[in-house]
DNA sequence: TAGATTGTTAATCGATTAACAATC
DNA sequence: TAGATTGTTAATCGATTAACAATC
């Protein structure tokens, strides 16, 4: 099975452009309709299909109630995946209370911060020292976290997570986290996406100046 | 000058870095060094930089200063990015205060919303009627802006943007928006962000079970 | 000079796409 | 059946890496 990042991506890609579909009415799906809605060619479809055994019928397409089934069970959509948070400034507040996630499945547990105004230990979504997360994270079963504290704290948090047990990462914090191979840290640079934009633009206007 | 998505966020990175060790007291730099710092071949980096003709010492390295004045101008960070948040909800106003734009010369001059209880006309980063936006972009000659708006309203937000004459778009909303010539949009679905995180860590301990 | 590192070319690797036989 | 779409293979494309001559 030969994946890889972007294919596992295109995969919720799909899945959110499913949804949408059949919120339309749509029952039965071609490759060719689904990667017009996300933009990739129908081959690219077929092919990410292909890798998971997904399959089709070969007049009638894709039915889309079994298309999100088998995509959810390929993404472990088909349990609740339990989060925490670990900095609780304002970016990390937001995600808590992220409404996108709930939908999706994913619950955010607890946060975790070290600055003791910070602590809501009554909330649904309690806000906990950071010295009780291996205690929460161990009792709970929690595999993923997401950073959000400052780039100088990083390293120390995510060394507090890896030894807790957690096995996945989601880094907001501007510096390249590095994981090992009992976890894996992905990174999410807002600065670098947005400087990303910046250059496009230039070459956009550079170019069109002409 | 062939470049693409992932060769200018690169270009990125190894500037974060090189600030880094510029604070550690470095002056010059190999590519060895930064290939380490940003978990890259020294080839890459080597050829990341031919492609900018950015040129080293054949025996001395890259002047760390030089290094990060030319990624700067390639990234268009010669001068302040002005950009505009639409949809000041938990994430959009996380975003209008966050730090690390301010940092990297990217300042959020003005946020925009449609409920009135929202705005603040006399802040230093004003929240404005969505129906000024147009007025706002134009003389203010902003290029960029940001969306965090539900999903259900991210595709009308763009056409407003579009006509508006905004040439760049970082989307937040969880839906996959167009783009056309005149215009670049770049999505963050952090959603989809956090499913790969899920489908990795799954893999993972499946791989590691055995 | 000898040694180390760049800059660049060619080789490799991997992902995307085109094409088409199979078949519903 | 005829026509349309899948599933898969082979071709293409593009990005990464290895290797090494140039040279500081």
């Amino acid at each position: 099975m030969k994946t890889n990042k972007l294919c596992i991506m295109r995969l919720s890609k799909y899945k959110s452009a499913l949804y949408r579909l059949k919120s339309l009415g749509f029952v039965r799906i071609f490759s060719d309709n689904l990667a017009d809605a996300v933009e990739v060619t129908s081959s690219q479809v077929r092919k990410d299909f292909s890798i998971f055994d997904i399959s089709g019928n070969k007049r009638g397409g894709y039915k889309i109630d079994e298309l999100i089934e088998k995509i959810n069970t390929i993404l472990g959509k088909d349990e609740l995946q339990k989060v925490v948070i670990i900095g609780v400034g304002k970016l990390g507040s937001a995600l808590m209370h992220y409404p996108g996630f709930e939908k999706e499945g994913i619950k955010i547990v607890a946060a975790f911060d070290i600055d003791a105004l910070k602590f809501k230990h009554k909330e649904k979504t309690p806000v906990l020292p950071l010295e009780e997360l291996p205690e929460f994270v161990r009792k709970n079963n929690i595999k993923i976290g997401i950073i959000t504290v400052p780039a100088t704290s990083a390293q120390q948090v995510v060394e507090i997570m890896l030894s807790a047990g957690i096995k996945g990462v989601l880094n907001f914090a501007p510096i390249q986290l590095r994981g090992n191979d009992d976890c894996q840290i992905n990174n999410v640079n807002l600065e670098v996406e947005l400087e990303n934009l910046i250059y496009f633009v230039n070459v956009l206007i550079k170019t069109k100046g002409k």
